[in-house]
DNA sequence: TTTT
DNA sequence: TTTT
């Protein structure tokens, strides 16, 4: 009825970009977001799967990498599947709505020009070309 | 860094209440979160599971059951560990912060007198007993 | 850059709806949200100002009336203006991208049929008639 | 019932610091949040005023500045007041509990030392020494 | 000005 | 495995 999550972390790898047999645009990646630091300082993470479609998956493949600093609002998702070994397993995963950057890429990741950075937005409502 | 989670949906099962070795209470119940109904008009949810702990898991256990209604707001944590077949599996849950109920207890359901309706708010700052 | 609000609370009053001169609906209630209760259990409450365009306007306006629990989604925008004394004034209003009915009307609040309830959805997307 | 903000933008001007009477630190800052940008290209902010109590109020103060990007979780707070010309007026400010830093000072606006960057967190639960 |  |  109602399932929103906000979510401010680091990409763990380059995000990876496929096609559906129809032609839409899917990325996934994941983001390491840091628990509040214990007393002891030691650093924990929750690592969590970020699901793009359409003109935000290409724009987040294109722009994005390993280490990049977003935030990303979309709903929490629960996938219930069977594995190739016939196991049944469950899958988590954030459908991304909205993904900012919130840091620019390092001169080196840069592909194509400057790409946006942190003033700008992937959103579905600027990109938007979603057929439902 | 951030990790912000907020849902609305209905308890799937009573809420099951365990407690740690050194007596913490901790429970645990699924919320059925419907999706947005698709034109056709088949209702989808997704299933996610819920963590409370200390006084709040209490109050859960004590006064939520089946097919309430709550808004939940915390925090989505993944965890990785190995089933008793000893395959890896991930677990996905949300550790709610604040649990609020969005409906009254059926007459059959009350199990003393009125417990909280939709006014009352199960937090950590209102019931805290946490020692960190 | 990113700017998201959630609430939870009751409408104090009925919304109103109005038409801008191209005749896209707006409708305006204001949502009572209470704090949490302090320990001296006096009950204290925001009253936040809530916009809604479209069909949404006209769904809210047509089933929503004073007292009615929902939850608000939306963003907090600051307008400035001057008021009809020349005084220069600033209004913060939240406008609502969903709107969800917690609870059902009452008997004699019903107006015709039914109307939506706890498990319905007024939002952008479903009701979406949105020329931007 | 439930009040919950989140937002992304940069400060304004510098934080300013008070303490209440009985020597509770208070900063209140103001955030630029960037709007959606309309296909015109030209920017629109809202103007958010934050305030933040106790140790993160100081943390704030002193390792906050003009341009800084932040992310802020809090709720929204309308307070209704008379001005010094006897007008009355309503005050719309984000209490903030979190306060998550996104980029690094400017060399020229460090005071001392490093200061917390995009990787840590200014939150009620971290610095807690509330009272309440 | 305010809701249960 | 699932709620209204």
């Amino acid at each position: 009825m109602f399932n929103k999550i906000i979510l401010i972390g680091r990409l763990t790898r380059e995000p990876e970009l496929r096609y559906t047999p129809n032609g839409t645009p899917v990325s996934k990646f994941t983001l390491a977001v840091d628990r509040r630091v214990s007393k002891q300082g030691e650093k924990e993470a929750d690592f969590i799967d970020i699901v793009t479609w359409q003109k935000k998956a290409e724009v987040c493949a294109n722009y994005l990498g390993k280490g990049r600093l977003v935030a990303v609002e979309g709903r929490l998702q629960i996938r219930s599947y069977e594995d190739n070994q016939g196991i049944r397993r469950k899958a988590a995963e954030v459908v991304a709505e909205t993904v900012k950057f919130l840091d620019r890429a390092k001169e080196s990741q840069q592909q194509d020009g400057e790409g946006p950075g942190p003033d700008d937005f992937i959103s579905e409502s600027s990109y938007d070309d979603t057929p439902f």
